[in-house]
DNA sequence: TTTTATGCAAACATTTTGCAGTCAC
DNA sequence: GTGACTGCAAAATGTTTGCATAAAA
């Protein structure tokens, strides 16, 4: 706990210094949206980003903000953005090596892996089809230990 | 040309048989969703799908018809639907054997593509998770042969 | 003639935008 | 003090729904 919560500051400042280098500005928002998707695991929409906001930390978010800052987090690459198929867009913090998701048809509890092979083959792919590869998404659809 | 009529005739009258044994009724919009969607080879949206039926076949079509129509087909599984990711659902005939996509991020060109060392393994990272798998998209984002 | 399908418009949900005021640097 | 950021509300976007009419069986 006391690890992450380091971790997580040193990340915050050096993320701070990124933004003031780019000439944007700092704000309690940005911080507050960095440390709800860095301490919930979760993928988050932006609605229950505010709702986390308010209720565990007594901040209140226009959704807007967090709509406009997670973008601005997308386009300095600290942030994905997936689509579950529900309509409603979720964000992931983009710490860790490329990953691709399980997702639960009944309870909806997303899983995250990584496979090697199947990274590879990707690349293998693209390249009989004279496609440069620039991302992928993968999604595996059906049922978690729990909901079999 | 002539081939391809022909298939689209045939699989035009199952389709209808199909739909009458599960008591529903068949419909020139029905139809005409269906010709659409087998005679482009894009995935199209919605509206495309009402824009195509205008200009090509001089048809006018109702918004909600193809949504309805569309989901319909979804439930009877001869139509997937796909999320490009720009917030606009584009639907494919489900004919052929499973397939992904590579989508340009230049020309937004979609290029299907079909890999069994991806399938397989696919199986077995689900079978490691202990998680049983009933559908998968893989989308592989980049630049495809034209806009290099 | 009964039931499903259609088309329109209104409703809906999510995301984006304009703007006036606020805050960071 | 300047320029970026925020929050609100309005607008925009994509999709769904209610309802009266039309068409299929």
């Amino acid at each position: 706990m006391e690890k992450y919560e380091d971790n997580f500051e040193s990340f915050l400042e050096n993320f701070k210094n990124t933004v003031s280098k780019l000439g944007y500005k700092n704000s309690i928002q940005k911080d507050y949206i960095l440390k709800i998707l860095y301490f919930n695991d979760d993928h988050l929409s932006a609605e229950q980003i505010v709702a986390i906001a308010k209720t565990n930390y007594k901040v209140d978010m226009g959704i807007a903000t967090v709509y406009r800052t997670v973008k601005f987090f997308e386009e300095l690459n600290i942030v994905n953005s997936l689509d579950v198929g529900d309509g409603v867009k979720r964000y992931e913090l983009n710490l860790s090596l490329h990953h691709d998701h399980m997702i639960c048809t009944l309870c909806n509890k997303i899983i995250e892996f990584h496979d090697d092979v199947i990274e590879e083959q990707q690349k293998k792919v693209a390249k009989n089809s004279n496609f440069i590869l620039k991302d992928h998404i993968m999604t595996i659809y059906g049922l978690c230990k729990d909901c079999q």
